[in-house]
DNA sequence: GAAGGAGAGTGATAGCCTCTAACCAACGAG
DNA sequence: CTCGTTGGTTAGAGGCTATCACTCTCCTTC
């Protein structure tokens, strides 16, 4: 939300009302699901009359691209700020993971089904080419230092890195692990330990290993 | 799909007549997206007016459910087969792989984003049960034998061989890897690989562990 | 201070959707 | 042959996106 930093007073009501409106959608997003986020219902709660919100919004795509977009822009703040503290890889999966239990809906938009015609644009595109990089930079930073600066194999360990965190934080989002009676969150420190540079008969690997397997 | 297994010709044709429209829906799924499927545009493709096709199905949301259930039904076949076959993790886990690349859209009616309020009703969430059930199975029956048929150890390791098969999927279907200059199958490769009984030192893994890491 | 213009909001409307109700035609069992 | 079941139709209520023309109210400019 790009706040009310606006300088005229149509500016700063403007983006007042545009916040509100977001804040709205996210509401109705987690109540019922991106397909149910509705222009005139989101109106009505605004006090206004359908049209109206096309003053602000170019239509239903246009906020929703928008919502996408914000979510990626607040995604990668938070890992920047994790990996700007001097987070490792186990600590941005830490972020990564509250981030994503706090927002689901914002995941799920970010990470979930894709609308098949519907390509991301370039800016989102962007945008989540950063969170990877981040990512990819915090693990091929923590692995044994081969050709610092994305070796073919740093690359693979990130990538498995990457692929392994969202495959523990989109299945327990999803529900998929509610009934079967043990805690996703240490499935999921876990996997965030099991990884940097410890494969191929590395060693014990590099972050601790904690409770290797068969720990539960 | 049931088929035209009626007795009575009446039967023949009602089954045969929703047999096609969900073939259809599966295409405009495929064209646009779950939130795409419209009875309107089923019925007006099926030569008959919208109504006509809540002779069929009791309403969209049906509709939808029966095909999701349906998935299921054929992603718990497919599986079962590789497993009546003798197939181990690896082999389960290439099925999984050939059946999501074939039909994006039913995985991720599967193990997609989940709509909130909806909750998945006893008869899916017993097929997933099921889909799940064959990897564990063969999971644990892979690993070392520790206390057969379910140890605290066995559930662990079939979990993460889960989570990343569906992180590496789900992120390759969703279109998260183009343009990022490397093989997804590679990976996954390497993922199903990586897991059953090598970690916590275990040695090199059972089935193969194929140039296992930085082989790219 | 008055005039003009930009911007916010409204009602009307077209066209799509889901779903119900009432009605009609045709098939098949008795 | 008769008549109930079944498949299909049109009509319509209500919701949605989106556009258009219009009003009103501020803010700027003279």
């Amino acid at each position: 939300m790009a706040g009310t930093g606006g300088r005229t007073p149509r500016e700063r009501y403007r983006a007042q009302v545009r916040d509100e409106a977001k804040r709205l959608a996210w509401e109705q997003i987690a109540a019922a699901g991106p397909s149910a986020l509705s222009l005139n219902a989101l109106a009505r709660r605004l006090g206004m009359t359908g049209p109206a919100l096309y003053r602000y919004f170019a239509g239903r795509d246009a906020l929703l691209a928008e919502l996408i977009r914000d979510a990626c822009r607040d995604l990668t703040a938070t890992l920047r700020a994790g990996a700007a503290a001097g987070a490792g890889p186990g600590g941005l999966a830490e972020a990564l993971r509250a981030w994503a239990l706090a927002h689901p809906q914002r995941y799920f938009l970010l990470y979930g089904t894709p609308v098949p015609g519907r390509e991301a644009p370039e800016s989102t595109r962007r945008v989540t080419g950063e969170i990877t990089a981040v990512l990819l930079d915090a693990c091929g930073a923590a692995g044994p230092p081969d050709a610092p600066g994305g070796s073919p194999a740093a690359l693979r360990r990130a990538l498995a890195f990457w692929t392994r965190l969202h495959g523990v934080l989109s299945l327990e989002l999803a529900g998929h692990f509610t009934g079967m009676g043990f805690d996703p969150a240490e499935l999921y420190g876990a996997e965030t330990a099991s990884l940097p540079g410890e494969e191929a008969g590395r060693g014990a690997g590099i972050s601790g290993d904690r409770v290797p397997l068969g720990g539960l």
